[in-house]
DNA sequence: CGTAGTCACTTGCATTATTAAAGTGACTTC
DNA sequence: GAAGTCACTTTAATAATGCAAGTGACTACG
């Protein structure tokens, strides 16, 4: 019911709450959880960039969590939201460099889930 | 309220559910919350071995939280649990094989917190 | 023009997880 | 024998999650 705003391009970099001084623990206050993670995996890896293309994914994210998520990695500066089209407002999601720097954690649990839980990448 | 019955040394491989069969959602079914890998770098590299030394660290994770959670760990074959003394039952967790198939990815998430979340190990 | 459909979201609500706090049983130490 | 520790469990409040449905801004079809 607000008005408009929808906002155009910049968010304000939020600040999170960090548990304490050690990098693991930071990492995990802000991927800890099962979905943050899955979309990165799209935008660095299955370059998925659109709303649609990352609720495609066959994890089947809600909705308002997608929302959510891309909210926060924008405002974390892992994610810039750029508008490709004018009408109707159409953004695409694409990797800054610090969210590239997520690819050699991913990598490393993509290994230790094909070695371990049996996972593979294709269908 | 139950007689007793504390499980002695023993619990069984719990299956868990997987969403996908990627290697990532695999991962992330596990450790996907912010508490899990924070006991396996304990484990793993502060050499943390009882309750008391996790419940001991700086992000203070709740006891309920902990029991819960190794038991998962030691479901899940990522840490052993073996008992060090008989009276009163005391136990330590020591990674498995598996377990330390973590280290990679704990590495990859400490080198990304000290880049890009000012995250420091020393006090 | 009007109906239908897509896209990128947001809102509501029930379920589940997380947390802090307090409690328990089996000891050890003073 | 009173106090304390250790490894937990239980309880109850708070927060996150997931599903379904709704919304506004268009586009395409007849």
């Amino acid at each position: 019911m607000k008005p408009d705003n929808a906002n155009i391009t910049s968010t304000p970099a939020q600040a999170i709450e960090h548990r304490s001084p050690c990098p693991i623990a930071r990492s995990l206050d802000l991927m800890g959880d099962r979905w943050t993670l899955l979309i990165m995996r799209d935008a660095l890896f299955l370059k998925g960039r659109t709303f649609a293309d990352f609720c495609a994914s066959r994890e089947r994210i809600p909705t308002n969590l997608l929302s959510d998520r891309l909210r926060k990695l924008v405002g974390l500066g892992l994610l810039d939201k750029v508008p490709y089209q004018e009408r109707p407002p159409r953004y695409e999601y694409i990797p800054t460099e610090r969210g590239k720097a997520l690819k050699p954690m991913l990598r490393a649990m993509k290994a230790f889930g094909e070695q371990h839980l049996d996972g593979h990448t294709k269908p």
